[in-house]
DNA sequence: CGCCACGCCGTGAACGTTCACGGGAGCGTT
DNA sequence: AACGCTCCCGTGAACGTTCACGGCGTGGCG
């Protein structure tokens, strides 16, 4: 392994000084054109690269967040992190993107990785708050969707009883009882799932067998199968996400079923399918700014949002699936 | 603007020196749990929060790559980016990503602020290879699907010619031969547009009417209205990619048209929707894998990929829309 | 009692770059 | 001839952190 070749080795091959390569390097001023080629070939000649971090250290203006999401191939994940770069870019700064492939491992060794690397971490995760603590080397961090408790945290909360409330109305309105859901697979039952089974009884309804689905349009498929054999009279469905509704929608229709389905998020591909999904939508590029607002407001030491401003409340988008 | 809070103010503050600050931080032995706290006190009081620059200084061992996109919202690029994410976790490499909206301005200001902050830069470029070569520092750069010059440059080289071929010869086949096409909407026609043309005429065939198309679901829809106002009796279509065939599509069906749709990029989406659209693909893993791979040669100073290593060849995937 | 081992902590140095400043050569002006 | 100006270039210093090393006190063992 040979070491680093420098500023300094350019500049004695080339026969001038650091500050002379530099001023070629940079396309400053004050440096002649001969010169300047010379430096620009032995530079090449050397395979030099300049050091990202030296020149950070002198021009410490640059500040870069590491968003962390499950998934970059779920188009919500992808929504976000488009939102937050693009709130990102407004304030000049660089967003480093992390997928941790919805592993609690990855989830951890990502932590491990970003301490030298991000001024302050932003997006979901599994894991526990002492583990993010104790990993996160001092830097703020935002969770998404999650409640926070260290002082050196801050969070974005994701309200979505009063829309899957909605939905549900929505749903017994049109004359349905009996109605399941498709829950995501994890040991737990989601937030969604609580939401789901409230605005339930609030109808005097019980929630009917929940299934627990791949976050992908063919775990959705499955699990729709599986929740009807389990029960078949079961006339609508709530999902999870709109990935997952959408194979379901899909299975209902290759099955002969026609079942009502509702589906969480908002994506913009629930407009291509047909019929067009409905669901409770979340406004994905408000998440991205708050959060990134939110890390700001923990690196400059102000007060970060808090109460209604730190919400992302979501509603029912009627489409004609249901 | 306060100055910075550094280590040394912490270490006064806790009444240690640095190194003994260090050692908290970095959860090392060789310190006692009593000062271990008071440091960590000192810091959290004090709002410290350690640069990321000086500590990459002392220990280089972490690389970094920008992948520079037009627009992350794209299912396309983000599969791309998603492989390339997952091919630089492999080599324990971060991924600092921008989306550049497509604008060549914005492709300028990226390149200027990515400078020091990444070691190489990969991704699509509209901007010409000199202002790439002036603004980017003398960093390594891969281009995607086009061509290089620079020797610090490298590129990918998507080959879509024989795809194209098969998937003109199986509209033939079919009895179609007045095939129309939805190009993308920019002042010259694309690379797919000359290879759809050449298999064109190989079968002796004129291509039809071409219409520009905005790239969304949308935008496809609007060109496939224009294009049938203008040929009546085309009764095939190929598009610039899958989004556009999606709309196409779906354009085609409210209007009862009944249309056999090729797109072109091999999208997941494409199986969601009904009929599933048959397409040319091209295996975005490989794009992203490929493109780090010469990323890495490119830093450390080995040939890179060349010839039929850094293609990527595109082949027809026949699902239902033709 | 002498010695070594060990736990805890501090000091110089180094990482690679840019900034601020200073200085010399060349040329024109007074 | 002295002065000033412009153009080009080099020298210390600084950025904030970690590493290698050395030092001090305390306790155990021979």
């Amino acid at each position: 392994m040979g070491k680093r070749v420098t500023i300094n080795d350019v500049a004695s091959a080339a026969g001038v000084s650091r500050q002379t390569v530099s001023r070629a390097l940079n396309d400053k001023g004050e440096i002649d054109g001969d010169t300047k080629q010379r430096v620009l070939d032995a530079a090449r000649e050397l395979g030099y690269r300049p050091s990202r971090f030296a020149r950070g250290l002198v021009r410490p203006d640059t500040t870069s967040i590491g968003l962390v999401i499950p998934d970059l191939l779920n188009p919500f994940f992808t929504e976000v992190a488009a939102a937050a770069l693009e709130a990102a870019r407004a304030k000049g700064w660089h967003v480093v993107i992390y997928d941790t492939a919805d592993s609690v491992d990855e989830e951890l060794s990502t932590l491990r990785v970003i301490g030298s690397q991000v001024d302050a971490v932003v997006g979901y995760f599994n894991l526990p708050e002492s583990a993010l603590d104790q990993h996160t080397h001092g830097i703020p961090v935002v969770l998404i969707g999650r409640e926070h408790h260290a002082p050196r945290f801050s969070s974005i909360r994701i309200e979505g009883a009063e829309g899957v409330r909605s939905a549900v109305d929505h749903l017994v309105a049109a004359g349905h009882r009996r109605i399941g859901m498709l829950d995501h697979a994890h040991a737990e039952p989601s937030d969604k799932h609580q939401w789901f089974c409230d605005a339930m009884n609030a109808h005097g309804l019980v929630p009917d067998k929940v299934a627990g689905a791949v976050q992908s349009v063919d775990g959705g498929a499955d699990a729709f199968t599986r929740l009807l054999e389990a029960q078949p009279d079961v006339t609508a469905i709530f999902t999870f996400n709109d990935i997952i509704a959408i194979g379901a929608l899909r299975a209902a229709r290759r099955s002969g079923h026609d079942l009502a389905v509702i589906g969480f998020d908002g994506l913009q591909l629930g407009t291509v399918v047909d019929p067009a999904l409905t669901t409770v939508a979340l406004d994905t590029r408000r998440i991205g700014a708050l959060a990134v607002e939110q890390a700001a407001r923990l690196m400059s030491g102000d007060e970060p949002l808090s109460g209604e401003d730190m919400v992302v409340q979501a509603y029912l988008l009627l489409r004609e699936s249901a």
